[in-house]
DNA sequence: TATTGTTATACTCTATAACTATA
DNA sequence: TATAGTTATAGAGTATAACAATA
């Protein structure tokens, strides 16, 4: 068949997410863990005391959908909310949740590893590069 | 806020993929098209008879879920679907499918020239080849 | 007056299962 | 027996509007 397609950036692009995050999805799965919840918990532990409004403006996660996201967290054992004033909380993990971190970017350096590895040598560090131009 | 995403591959692939789908999304509403809609009118327009199956393996959308993605082209009416046998339907362009192809496609040859006028040049011929890799 | 956290809700996209009819 | 087209449905993910309480 023929496919104009395959030679818009654009397309690919949506093509290359699409493969990339459902192969993510599938080795988070194991861990109960969302990309959405991956990205939070890692930012969590890099920038304890966030809050989720914070949070949320940096994954680009609305201050509406953070609630069950960061609920699930919590239910989990994995974070607390710890208030800093009246009405703001700071988000922390647990020691749970350090752990849970800790299994998560195993399985998050592995996947970027392999994903990497498919790339060309001849293309590979201009990917990384190139993609954030695309949204920062 | 220090951010230890940034350094993913992974994680700026999905960036970049909502980034640019969401303004080529808004540029392709005002032709009254999704994204979906429009990989299937040039795929249609590319290969005239394709069927509904094989279009849908092609840009990886199940049986079920090209039904009403084809039913609103038809709808619109841009495509016709003509019997092949007592199974198949053969998906053809009407003269208005062909003219609607014509506006889809000048929206996304600007979308993809701007954005890979984005990419630092540098880096620029190695993103198509590269996200290639990842799903193909 | 702007911001935080929250609730409720709707919409899109996608996945799954099942059914009929035909190759 | 496998495939094409279809229907119905359920689950994510996300967007919007509104609210109370606080900075």
């Amino acid at each position: 068949m023929h496919d104009p397609l395959l030679s818009y950036p654009g397309y690919c692009l949506r093509r290359a997410n699409n493969a990339m995050m459902a192969e993510l999805g599938s080795r988070l799965a194991p861990l109960e863990m969302r990309q959405t919840d991956a990205s939070a918990l890692i930012l969590i532990g890099a920038n304890p005391g966030v809050t989720a409004s914070a949070l949320g403006r940096r994954i680009d996660i609305q201050r509406a959908n953070m609630v069950p996201l960061l609920n699930r967290l919590e239910e989990a054992g994995l974070i607390i909310r710890a208030p800093i004033d009246g009405k703001s909380q700071g988000l922390e993990l647990t020691k749970e949740g350090r752990e849970k971190l800790a299994a998560v970017v195993a399985v998050i350096d592995e996947f970027e590893r392999e994903l990497l590895e498919r790339v060309p040598p001849e293309h590979r560090d201009h990917l990384l590069p190139a993609l954030q131009t695309l949204w920062r």
